[in-house]
DNA sequence: GGACAAAATGGTATCGATAACAATCTGACG
DNA sequence: CGTCAGATTGTTATCGATACCATTTTGTCC
């Protein structure tokens, strides 16, 4: 048996490895350990010259505040949880870098997730954040389990959903319709007298807003009165590039005469205009082809492409804007509210028909 | 003056917006709060039976475990710290699910931050994590301020620097070598005929990858007597797509002749790929263009582009599980350790000498 | 100089879980 | 049937900060 009395500490190394507490850094002042926690923070009510005193000792002793300790005592987390399909995906990732940016300097810090576009990943990370005690939550898309639903609601705290209009709501709401955006493509491209339209991207009800884009297409295509839409889905999301690729020949091969392919993405847009080059296909003379998202790649590849441009990173910023009102105001004033961001369509040379 | 009876909780919705504790799901169930405590925790003894009750309380209760209450007593976060350049970049988001996934069921949760790749930004985001106490902390890199290490060090915590070889390790590193990546690249290039090189890719403190990378570059072409390197740098970090474009113009302007430029990522050599085609010039026959990272478009991409291949997800997997041994260890045995990810060349169009 | 409001500081209880130890229960075995 | 180890459950103190209220100090004004 071993020595009951041996050192219990076993941290890997670090100097000294005594763990300061806020009490030892008063002491080490000859204050109480109330006023190092107010010196803390900037509207408690401390005396300049005692903050500075109890700072040089916190510089001089390295002592780090444990936010842990005080979200306990305080009830506040100082955590805004956000989930993200994925992280991958850079326009999610320019909405996280949106939340972030807005919560720079209120204290509050992010605890991002990624949900893999499914609904019962996206459940378990709801617990687990919830766990945390996080004082808001961002999700992405408005379609959960209903446990999470019922996660949420009990947890009491403000909810902004982004990147579509839930039919249901459940609380705030900062985002577009999709639907509509893919809708206004079509319109668009219509007027530049393109008939024969297809459509890549699947209707999978793990990627919605991906659902919605189609059909969006498949409506206003039906609308316009160019016959049913042609449209070809394929693997879970996220859609790869290569993908892209290989659903644009299998379109191609059923619906040889098609003039315009819209996609669910710029990436899978980008990979079905690779696709055709390699195989001698012209673009935009032989096949017009358009995506969505406006990705930094589109402005930059050859041909350059048509796409919607969404407001990736303002949404992100707004819907942490959002939730910071919405804790301001302790939950009373502030209704739930749906906040549209814009998105327009961005002309380029991938359907220019000038070029026919 | 307001009435001091009027009710205090001012949560936005929710149903009964009561907060549950462990102790009232035990009153419930007509136990300790201990043998609730020990239920949610795998491994302590709970009899089946009492187990299944409780979380039937919890279910019908619907309540969360609040795990900073626990963390406090446990002196056990149950965060990990992950700190990327930027999270928009493909590789380190590669980098980041690897870390997730290697935490899954670990019962660990990722605290990510990025640092915009300046070390001033990643001193601040260092002292924000340690405030939460994390286990163990992920970096990017060897560069950090003084100060940084100074908190790294006091927080006694396991740190593995990832994604290079620092010239000092903290502790931990899970990495390659930039510059020898580079160097492979360089004569992996000139033993199919290259001669005059060009580089594309700044010098800046701010990406240490990236400097390591050129030195690498210019090293080598140095020792094979090809003259000295012809590199030309710009902007700051992250580099986009439309910078290498203005890149690989200046060096053409400047060195005329040169054969093959390789670019400090592929999505600068995407942005000079693009842009060279766009002024007529043919990649490869007019020129050679090369980039490193091996994302996703290089292989999709017309031409497609010569790159190095990194193992981004392996790093961040690698690194985790390091991480993970070493708080297993408690820090005992674990020596300090370096351990090396792979790298390759991919040879592709955008460099066929064939082509000429 | 005294009164009084405002500023600054301190003391104690507490947030909600878990560690550590104590107590009880269970079943096997001689 | 008694004993004892192992399984199961309970009790109490505690983690490290902050809320709340009490107290002291400072400054202003007549």
């Amino acid at each position: 048996m071993k020595n009951e009395d041996e050192p219990k500490d076993k941290r890997p190394k670090g100097g000294d490895a005594q763990k300061l507490t806020m009490a030892e850094v008063a002491k080490y002042v000859g204050v109480s350990a109330m006023t190092v926690s107010r010196a803390f923070r900037q509207d408690a009510s401390v005396s300049e010259e005692t903050r500075k005193r109890i700072m040089e000792a916190v510089d001089a002793l390295g002592y780090v505040i444990d936010l842990s300790a005080g979200s306990l005592s305080s009830r506040r987390s100082g955590f805004i949880a956000a989930l993200v399909p994925s992280i991958n995906n850079s326009n999610f990732s320019d909405t996280a870098r949106g939340i972030t940016d807005a919560l720079e300097n209120t204290g509050l810090q992010l605890l991002l997730g990624y949900t893999d576009y499914a609904a019962e990943k996206e459940e378990k990370l709801i617990e687990a954040m919830l766990r945390r005690r996080p004082e808001g939550i961002i999700l992405t898309g408005g379609s959960h389990t209903d446990r999470a639903r019922r996660m949420l609601d009990k947890a009491g705290i403000p909810v902004v959903e982004t990147w579509e209009i839930p039919e249901e709501p459940i609380n705030h709401v900062v985002g577009f319709s999709n639907s509509e955006a893919m809708s206004l493509l079509v319109r668009t491209l219509a007027s530049q007298g393109y008939r024969r339209f297809g459509y890549i991207g699947g209707t999978t009800a793990r990627d919605t807003r991906g659902s919605q884009r189609r059909s969006g297409f498949l409506k206003t295509v039906d609308e316009l009165g160019f016959g049913p839409g042609r449209a070809i889905s394929f693997g879970v999301p996220p859609i790869t590039m290569e993908q892209g690729g290989q659903a644009v020949m299998s379109l191609l091969e059923r619906w040889p005469d098609t003039e315009v392919v819209l996609c669910v993405s710029d990436l899978s847009a980008f990979g079905a205009i690779m696709e055709c080059k390699r195989r001698g296909m012209r673009v935009p003379e032989d096949i017009a082809i358009a995506g969505f998202g406006d990705y930094e790649i589109s402005s930059i590849c050859h041909p350059s492409i048509t796409t919607i441009n969404v407001d990736c990173y303002g949404i992100g910023r707004q819907a942490a804007v959002r939730l910071l009102d919405a804790l301001q105001a302790g939950g009373e004033a502030t209704g739930d509210e749906i906040i549209l961001t814009g998105y327009r369509v961005v002309l380029r040379e991938s359907t220019d028909r000038s070029a026919r």
